[in-house]
DNA sequence: TGGGCTTTGTGAACGTGTGCACGAATGCCT
DNA sequence: AGGCATTCGTGCACACGTTCACAAAGCCCA
């Protein structure tokens, strides 16, 4: 008895290259552009043409034949889709190296996602002042969530602590996750999580590194080309 | 024997996944696990059993039919696939925020990928040390690439510079590339690049937000079921 | 006004990834 | 030794994602 779904569903792929999309289209808006085609806007983002105009019909029709895309509508129909004409309030779990580092990071607030708490199950750390927001106790977390109204919890732990960082956030009425840590999470199946892994990263670079010494003994032949421009 | 000496390409996507197992498997090993079936490492890793045991096909036949696998074997084995079995130094370029945090996370040595480098363009930087290396100057990149045979380029500058330190990391003589700047890099084809970027991912998060509050008056049902356990 | 040029939107073909279902292989027990 | 329970390896069908190719739709200019 599944309702009706009252918008189309936008394909994965899509909705994980959407911001991308709109990184460069404000970029390109910033800098005076008004129109932008498809073959352009593909160039910048290191897609194919026929991708970036499949991608945008999903969001409807909202370029116009023979000249292409307007430049300022097109960022806000991807910026209401993806839900970001209002901000959402992020907390982060763990105020070690990459808590740190994410916090003072400035670029979560600019981009909409403000940091509005970062808690430490450690007492020394709680108290310290990382990017003007107070580290404190992972007991007040519900408090937090609760007051600021955050739906987006960031766990910056390490391995051993993040499960019981997704416990917390998860009963604090946290409904996404952002998981640094390198564990697979066992939370609801209403939660939405997404990993970062930096291990995993490094780890397929590898296996293309050592791909390349075990195979080429001759070289790729001119492979000079740049898939985009800067 | 020897058969064949083209080695099989696997799939991307078992490539991803190859890290997980291999994280878990040693874990196991660690905790004095001899032997595990696809079923068990499934829900470790959070995937279907079936898509376990096709992954580890693409190593060759190295599970028993009735018992599983030997997790030590395959431990060896995916080590030996992603190129695990010696050190891939990496260097760092940018070492603000970001930059600290990786070189003084610790994880990346202990898990094969010593960080034998950090530079930076800006000289008030340049000369700190962090997590035990010091800090040089983006000039001496070369330099750094060559002795230390770096194939591995991490860059954690701002936007704004990462097109030129993938530029330096590249003619630097780097092949491989984990860029952390919310900048799509024009590199040569023959260079590998993997991009992690935050701002995509809460985006991402927040597109699943949205839909969340737009659709859902009424809540998912009983939805408390948890994917894998801890 | 009409022809030509450009660029979108999308059907269709193709390629990649997933998951079921089942034969084949193996160990264990009687 | 033979039968049974277990688990791997994989063929097959389906779902998802990508790319091509082209008609439709719009602008510009003579």
């Amino acid at each position: 008895m599944a309702p009706e779904r009252t918008r189309r569903r936008i394909p994965d792929a899509t909705v994980s290259r959407l911001p991308v999309y709109l990184r460069i289209l404000s970029e390109q808006a910033d800098g005076g552009v008004e129109s932008i085609a498809s073959e352009g806007l593909a160039e910048l983002a290191g897609v194919n043409a026929a991708k970036v105009r499949k991608d945008l019909s999903y969001l409807g029709s909202y370029g116009t034949r023979g000249v292409g895309y307007e430049v300022a509508y097109l960022v806000y129909q991807i910026r209401r889709e993806l839900g970001l004409t209002h901000d959402w309030p992020v907390v982060i779990v763990g105020a070690g190296n990459l808590g740190q580092a994410l916090a003072g990071h400035g670029g979560f607030g600019e981009r909409g996602f403000p940091v509005v708490g970062i808690v430490d199950i450690d007492d020394a750390k709680v108290g310290s002042v990382l990017g003007g927001t107070r580290v404190r106790h992972i007991d007040e977390l519900p408090q937090i969530v609760q007051t600021r109204r955050v739906n987006i919890g960031v766990i910056a732990t390490p391995g051993s602590a993040a499960q019981d960082a997704a416990d917390r956030l998860v009963k604090a009425g946290v409904t996404s996750i952002l998981n640094f840590a390198p564990v697979v999470l066992s939370v609801p199946r209403s939660i939405e999580v997404r990993k970062v892994d930096l291990a995993v990263e490094l780890q397929i670079l590898s296996y293309h590194e050592q791909r390349r010494s075990a195979g080429a003994i001759h070289a790729v032949p001119g492979s000079t080309s740049r898939s985009a421009s800067a």
